[in-house]
DNA sequence: GCAAAAGTGTTAAAGCTACACCCATGA
DNA sequence: TCATGGGTGTAGCTTTAACACTTTTGC
């Protein structure tokens, strides 16, 4: 093989897409935006763009991440648990050479942990964006629909791209502490709970929960205060403790 | 934005990686090839090359694999555990601008896993290729340069590549079936502790580790016959069983 | 017989589940 | 006073870790 001939390499476009997950109202929620050209204009797709000539591909994640939301990714480049900052890592890549009718993309998919946020802001380019419930997204269980809530199909392979991405956050909530990503930088035991319900879609035992987290050395650090924004006794205030790894693992009941 | 245009965005070179992994003589080890071009010319390296204009992410990993070993994956693009057929899976995806240091490179990572094979074989192109335990080559531990294994400098990030994938492999037979792609088609109790004291670096108890592989429902399926290869009283044979996630985990025990 | 590896039994500690029960607030 | 969510105690079960012990081969 001769060294690097424009001639031994087909051109590629490589593109950033983003999986930003939340959870409002109970709900595990992905941030869309609406295609405003073809093709699927009008359709709903995952927020990306263009990875520049002179950028990392975390750091073009990040730069779409605070074009499309204002959120500032906590640390573009590692996993970091961080309660109020937005948690960025990579997801996977895709390259199915149908994936775009027009030409060769090779989109590097990235994975964001954001908490709930007063509301999206739209790109500069005026297009629309959303919070909306996975399960809307991705047609599953019954509740696809409910509520006034459009079932819509992701433009390209973007579904295929958030469920990989909704998989990966179940599951690594399990065995590390980045659900606290999902809660503002202070929160109480029952918040956090509230977030692995969101996400798994299951019910918890509220008692034994509490005794496993703040139990668990250094995932929950009391800072002192304690609020009663979700009625009936007052609860302490924590914020993320320094461990990435819980050991053992938070146990996901079965389906 | 208008349309794709190709002002829009810079073209880059795609390409794959391969870390591929097996156990041979109670280590764990890497294939690595050496380089026949500048730069980085006479080091170390992972085999890799270009992604063709009309190929698969994982098409193009499945062929690198067969043109550097003659090895099959046995199902490139999903994760699946096959004792006998090589374990084919994406790692991540490499981008730093300065990472190759004549054009724009992105590489998407692959992982292997393989059972022990006679030989490597070069590929046509005439570059040598070898097994190298993962230690030399990332510098790990005391053993790094011992019995006369050199120590050597992977070129580009591939020092990097290959550390995310060993750790990547680690981690991922604490909880999967994967460990038997590291044996041969029919294997003991005691070849499948061996891969994972080899892949681990710990040893385990013997007794514990049958009771614990032989009681998880779909981890192993006997095969009815067995064998004295490893010396004592004969042992029973197994073949991989259908279960890919291991409920409860394997546990490593704590470094 | 002896060494070596396979495989079973047993026991104490640790972890999990389920649920009874009490606490501190707002309405 | 009552509803609501927060938090503790505890009994029963399952899993794990450590290790004694038996089995079956090759030499």
């Amino acid at each position: 093989m001769s060294p690097y001939d424009p001639a031994d390499f087909p051109p590629f476009a490589v593109t950033v897409d983003l999986v930003v997950l939340t959870v409002r109202r109970d709900a595990l929620c992905a941030l869309a935006v609406r295609r405003g050209e073809s093709p699927f204009q009008g359709c709903w797709a995952l927020p990306g763009g263009f990875v520049r000539a002179d950028e990392d591909l975390a750091g073009a994640a990040g730069r779409e991440l605070s074009e499309e939301t204002g959120l500032l990714a906590y640390d573009p480049g590692g996993p970091v648990p961080a309660a109020g900052g937005a948690h960025l890592e990579q997801l996977a890549t895709y390259g199915d050479p149908a994936r775009d009718p027009r030409m060769r993309v090779v989109s590097v998919a990235h994975l964001v942990l954001a908490p709930d946020l007063p509301a999206p802001r739209a790109g500069g380019d005026a297009r629309s964006a959303r919070w909306a419930p996975v399960e809307s997204l991705l047609g599953e269980g019954p509740g696809a629909a409910r509520d006034g809530e459009q079932a819509v199909r992701l433009a390209f392979d973007h579904g295929r791209i958030l469920a990989d991405g909704v998989e990966r956050a179940r599951s690594k909530i399990e065995y590390s502490s980045l659900a606290t990503a999902f809660c503002p930088p202070e929160f109480t035991v029952g918040e956090l709970r509230r977030v692995y319900e969101a996400v798994w879609g299951v019910a918890l035992d509220p008692r034994n929960f509490h005794r496993k987290v703040t139990g668990t050395p250094g995932f929950l650090v009391p800072t002192g205060g304690t609020t009663t924004r979700q009625g009936g006794r007052p609860a302490q205030l924590f914020r993320a403790g320094g461990a990435t790894l819980l050991n053992p693992p938070m146990l996901r009941p079965e389906v």
